[in-house]
DNA sequence: AACACTAGTATTGTCAACAATCGTGGCTGA
DNA sequence: TCAGCCACGATTGTTGACAATACTAGTGTT
């Protein structure tokens, strides 16, 4: 039943789309009373606009709304590097190195920009969430906003080059958390993140031309 | 079938009562499908715990869960206290400006410290949340965060003579979006959460003494 | 030709019955 | 007496059918 979450986010159906009760449980062999509960979840999760009487859709972002994502993430994301500075374990610090020099290989090996860019960055975020020590914090990250936020990867990928810029904040960010400065980790995190939404206004205003 | 969630958000089932669905649907004169399409959102939004086959119970936060909800709401509240600073209308601005005159009055009249404490701080913040002008933020805020907060607002209700306090922290930042100041108005609004969090860390000491 | 209304169809909302799982109480045996 | 097992009862999970609402196509009128 989860497996309606996941074809949602990894883009199987695209914003938009109208989704039909009976069509989805004939599609994954179960019937609509487990399905509806299924997309309750997922329209609190933000996923799923759903009016009554009319049905679901795929949620569809504006650029408007992506900015709002990304205002939202700034706030935190940084206030979870804070915490991470804070509590993250020598131990996890460490692995949390390792990851980034992995990283680090792909790039300069490949050229892998893509894997870089989309699953590279993620799990670094990931672990950056999960170490603030804050469960509640970690969860509206990773089950709100970060599914929301793959939906969009392929409009938020067209930052070429990009990759190694990424690393490179990324260590930066990584080095005061490992330095236990928590005022710093927020600040390069936050301005981490207001990079990807200046770069994304920037193709809004491309766009628009 | 929002009368569920009010019912939970109120205070009217205390924390880790058991949730019986047959019981839930014969109170609410419903069946047991819609309740439990109700029990999956409050479930997504944190008011509930479910264990698969075992039933679905309120929320029952201790105190580090709590300490995580002000970690929480202090990076959030405070991003929008810094965007409600830059995008607020002058009209909104006046408008909450008249609202902490009435809370002066009311504290002054009646030392109405309950209700000012309740209602009134949430009024304050609410309006903050929505005058960030992103609506993904103050949904976060004010369909999540706060509804948990108010079912423990009994624990966090100990800080008496203190609804003076917490008005001249909220004219502060009120003056410092007034003045356009962003930067300020995030500082005492994250201050001014900070200074709640800190009551609940004192109030913690005590109880384990 | 354009608009309004109506009937038909499809989809969502709701319900009561059935299946599966879990917790509990009592029984048996060492 | 206590541990382990079994069966019963209760609760959750799931299903298919029924009711209500919204969309659509077609017809008639202006």
């Amino acid at each position: 039943m989860a497996a309606l979450q996941r074809a949602i986010v990894t883009g199987e159906f695209s914003p938009g789309t109208k989704l039909s009760e009976t069509d989805l449980a004939k599609r994954f062999g179960v019937s609509r009373g487990p399905l509806r509960e299924a997309i309750r979840r997922l329209e609190i999760r933000r996923l799923l606009t759903v009016v009554p009487n009319a049905g679901a859709r795929v949620v569809s972002l504006d650029n408007q709304q992506l900015v709002e994502l990304f205002e939202t993430r700034e706030a935190l994301e940084g206030q979870a590097a804070r915490l991470a500075a804070e509590r993250m374990s020598d131990q996890a610090i460490a692995d949390l190195q390792g990851l980034l020099d992995r990283h680090a290989a792909v790039i300069s090996a490949a050229n892998g920009r893509a894997y870089y860019q989309e699953e590279g960055d993620y799990d670094f975020h990931y672990r950056i969430a999960h170490g603030s020590g804050n469960s509640l914090l970690a969860g509206i990250l990773l089950d709100d906003l970060y599914q929301l936020l793959r939906m969009y990867r392929f409009r938020l990928s067209a930052a070429h080059g990009r990759a190694e810029q990424a690393l490179l904040e990324h260590r930066q960010i990584l080095a005061a958390i490992s330095e236990r400065d928590g005022p710093l980790a927020e600040l390069l995190m936050r301005r981490h993140i207001a990079r990807g939404r200046n770069r994304l206004a920037e193709q809004i205003e491309i766009g628009e031309e």
